[in-house]
DNA sequence: CAAGAAAAGATACAATCTGTATGTATCTAA
DNA sequence: TTAGATACATACAGATTGTATCTTTTCTTG
């Protein structure tokens, strides 16, 4: 049946598979009304076979929160990486924000599932991956005097808070003008930050 | 033992004895990792008594966190009324809420526990309540021609995702001088938005 | 004021669901 | 080739939620 596959392929193949899975549930559904049963009935295999790849329910939640963060962030990374200036990279790097938090799972997952469900947890904020980018830009450009604002760390959480909720904002709405009223609202917000 | 307690009264000192119990529980342990026995433990009652004041344990849930929303809004409401003008309502309403939110209890439960356990229930914006508010000074505001936004509903959800983000920066700190900062970058987001 | 109705709460139980312990087959390496 | 490791299955124990069924106390109404 399965066709001579290594151990290790074997392992990828079902990793892949539950995460996928998992995914999908975790943002569908929420992380506490999805059961592991759930996760992997189609797949072929039995519970016995997630809690051998994964520690536990938990486990596979932080595996599949971890991936959509890295979505995020690569998502963001290609619009920026061929910008020239900081400021440049920071007002598009904010609005691919926008963009790629349009995806429904990812944003479910990442900025509502998974504060609640690692808030005690790793709170230890697995959120440094897309915040650490941010944080730096901004902090970059006050350094460069380019900034005007009292305090830079705060600046960035302010920005923060704004496209989290601003990504809701747009993704609760069918309305197609909505992601560019949001990308206008944050570039104005920076600019009116600008020296 | 129980010396002559009308029904009524029986009724309202088991429902506050559980709701304050399930509110601690809930904002330090979480929604999920509390259990209805944890919460009448030490109460003199059983988990019999906790399904008959409440539908189940989300409907405990439901009534905590109304009781959160509403002390936020009233110590904001306190704080506003005396001022005479909008503006002044929408900065000081603003600041307000920062300080409110620095209760660690309300601001879990509200802002990272609320959003998870109602999230494909009653998503239906319990949040109406608090943003209720800034929204209708926000476009006060813009109808007056004091604001200048190219959308002034997305500029409230701007100003709110920041005040939420930046309630939990300030939290998670022990520096006494970071409300203050938030504070300060708080008006100042609103000044340069100012005609 | 005397039943009966209704409400507050207790007790017992059924239904899930998670995690673990153990067994089995397949792959890997010496 | 054979011993051990690895992937997965099966069976089960523990915990937890919600419900169904009492018991007891208060309310109500003739």
């Amino acid at each position: 049946m399965t066709a001579k596959l290594t151990k290790a392929e074997q392992t990828q193949r079902t990793r892949r598979a539950i995460l996928d899975r998992a995914r999908h549930l975790f943002a569908t559904k929420g992380y506490a009304a999805t059961g592991t049963e759930e996760i992997i009935h189609e797949l072929g295999i039995t519970r016995g076979a997630l809690y051998h790849q994964f520690k536990d329910k938990l486990g596979v939640f932080r595996a599949v929160v971890t991936e959509a963060y890295d979505e995020i962030t690569a998502y963001i990374q290609a619009k920026v990486q061929p910008l020239e200036t900081n400021w440049q990279q920071l007002v598009v790097g904010c609005q691919a924000f926008l963009e790629v938090a349009q995806h429904d799972e990812i944003r479910r997952l990442v900025f509502v599932e998974a504060p609640a469900v690692l808030a005690a947890d790793d709170l230890v904020e697995i959120d440094q991956y897309g915040f650490g980018l941010l944080y730096e830009s901004i902090q970059l450009a006050a350094d460069e005097g380019e900034l005007d604002t009292v305090d830079a760390e705060g600046f960035a959480h302010l920005v923060n808070g704004s496209l989290n909720e601003l990504a809701s904002w747009v993704a609760k709405s069918d309305d197609p003008q909505r992601l560019q009223t949001a990308k206008s609202l944050i570039e104005t917000l920076l600019i009116r930050h600008r020296i």
